[in-house]
Parts: C-alpha cells; sequence; structure tokens
DNA sequence: TTGGAATGTCAACAAGACTGACGTATTTTC
DNA sequence: GAAAATACGTCAGTCTTGTTGACATTCCAA
C-alpha cells in the first residue's frame, strides 16, 4: 500500500485526509454501511417474493404519488423493461394504481393503494430506524458532514434528482 | 409525508435532526450516492466480462495478500459457490493466484498477480478519484462526520470487518 | 394526414445472488 | 487409529434484477 502515498503529500498537513489511505477507508466505509442500510428492508421483503428492487419503486411512488413510469425511470436509473416487471407484480398484487393520464394519455399515472402504503411504512421504519440510531449516535454535525460528502459523491444528474426531492417536500 | 412527525418533536430544537423527514433524506443520499460510488468502476469492468462482483474481489485481495477463501467470504458476505464462481474466471484469466496453504494445506491463499495489480490500480483510481474530489469540496469536518455516520450504520459484524482491515494496515 | 417521437408492454436472455447435495483433502478430537 | 469437523470445490436448480429487441399506442408537428 505505497502507491501513490508521494501525490498527496503536496502540502504538508493540511491534506492528510486526502492520502490513499483515507480515501480507500471512505470506499470500504461506503461498502459495509451500504449492507448495513439494506439488511432491514431485504430481511422484510424476503419470503413474499420481492426484493430490493420493489422496495425501490414503492419508496419512491410514496414520496411523489401520481408520478409517472417514466419519472420513475430517470430516478431509479434503470430501464423501463426493468421496472416494468417490478410494477407488475406490485399492480398485481394490489399495492400499487396505475391510472392512464388525463392529458397526455400515453402516461401512467402511480400510487400506492393502502395496502402499498402499509408495506412502504413498514419498510422505511424499518430503514429509518438504523438511520436513527446511527444518526443519534453521531450526533448532528457528524451528520450534516455525512450529507454533504454524500451529495458531493453523487452523479450530477442523480444530484439533481435529490435535491428535487428533497426540496418538494 | 405528515406521519411521524410527532413523535420526533419531544424536546423542541435539539433533535431536529432526527425528525422523519431528516432520515428520509439521509436514506435518499444513500442511495444516490451509492450509484455515483460504483459507477465508475462499473464502466470499467463493463464489456469485459467482469462485473461489481468481481471487483470487490479483487479489492479486498488487493488488501489482504495471501488470504484465505474463507476470510473472503466472511468480508463479502456471499456464498462460497458465488464467491468461486468470480475466483475460479480471475484465476483462469490469470490475474488471481490460488496457493495451497503451507501450515494448513485445506486452505488456498489468495493473490494478485501483477495483471490482477494492475487492474486493481485501474479500479481504485476511478474509485479514489471520486471520492477525492467529494472529500475535497467536503472539507475534513464533513469527512470525519461521514465516518462517523457510516460507521454506526454498519452492522456489528461488518464493524469488526471494518475496523479490523482499517486497523491492519 | 402522416411520420417520427414518446410512453409503456411483452418476451427472451445474462449476471449474480441463493439453496441443497455431494466429493475430497486435511486437520482435529476422542 | 477412527470419527468428526473444517476448508474448499463443484454440479444443479431457482430467484431477483438487470439487459436488448420487438411492438402497440398515443401525441405532435411538418
Amino acid at each position: 500500500m505505497a502507491e501513490g502515498q508521494s501525490q498527496n503529500t503536496y502540502s504538508g498537513q493540511a491534506l492528510l485526509y486526502l492520502t490513499d489511505e483515507q480515501l480507500r477507508q471512505g470506499i470500504e466505509a461506503m461498502f459495509f454501511a451500504y449492507r448495513g442500510f439494506t439488511a432491514d428492508p431485504d430481511r422484510i421483503l424476503e419470503g413474499m417474493s420481492y426484493g430490493r428492487a420493489h422496495h425501490r419503486a414503492i419508496h419512491f411512488i410514496h414520496c411523489a404519488p401520481g408520478t409517472t413510469v417514466n419519472n420513475l425511470l430517470a430516478i431509479l436509473g434503470v430501464t423501463k423493461q426493468s421496472l416494468n416487471r417490478v410494477l407488475r407484480t406490485l399492480i398485481e398484487d394490489g399495492l400499487v394504481t396505475s391510472h392512464v393520464g388525463r392529458s397526455d394519455k400515453r402516461e401512467r399515472h402511480l400510487t400506492l393503494t393502502e395496502a402499498g402504503e402499509a408495506l412502504e411504512q413498514q419498510l422505511s421504519d424499518a430503514q429509518r430506524a438504523r438511520m436513527r440510531d446511527a444518526f443519534r449516535k453521531a450526533g448532528p454535525e457528524a451528520v450534516a458532514g455525512f450529507k454533504t460528502v454524500l451529495e458531493a459523491m453523487m452523479d450530477d444528474d442523480m444530484k439533481r434528482a435529490y435535491i428535487a426531492l428533497r426540496d418538494g417536500r
């Protein structure tokens, strides 16, 4: 692990947090933390023939009720065919309703049913509980830093989607 | 988004960063940031018949040269069948070598070949570049908070693996 | 009005995860 | 020394979730 150490020692002390070793730590922290992040909802979903993809769809339909398939596509970053399979099962199972658009009949507007909202609640309760524990342990300043770094790590279009969701509420 | 607001207003100001809305923001930040986090290596890997699973294996073999299959299994959190498929191709392609253990001949010790190290370098350069940009934009205090929150979000055994890797260097 | 663009659906396939069962070599335990 | 446990590999089958390709419907603008 000696490679590339030299290129980061330009100005002595101030940039020590940018050494390759620190960056590698950050990378591994992301990897392990993401596992924890998804563990609880995954556990709930397993055995009910749903997966993480269903969770994501439910999450964002809950946040933006009446959103279109295309809109959801942009947020989730998958192909429409992939999303369609997930949506189809959710609609069949009565968790999501799909309404033909009034002004543009090509569009389908998606909404959670009562059952869908109930599952969303269950999933996000579990995920929030972990996030809340982590936030509480870390304290408000750490949480601010956490969000700052994550935002800086996003692709530009993902950042736009994130900001739009955040400010749209 | 009116549900559950009341349960977090116990003590007025101090815990505002723990509202459901703040937690939801954190959840979405994790989702979007993780996409950015994996985007660059994914782009490099695509078209060379490797995927994210290969990247993860290469990463941790690089970090702990001579590690055993069992060890890697524990860190990656997948089944041996799943890991085996990945390792087999990496060994066939001459990126990883597998040596029978000296003291315990049941074990296989895994190491990156020169070609393997080259690919690791290419992948981690890309991932570190993004992490470095994010860290630099956010500043040292934010980075400290970022790591604190991520660590608090891990499952206990993942945290142990993370700490061991961190302190083992 | 007609042809292109946009939206969404169906079908087939691949990667990567999983379980379960089995085989082999080696080590540990009784 | 025999039996149990461990480490690893492999075959076969399934599931989720991503991909492309082909196609129907709807809208809009030339």
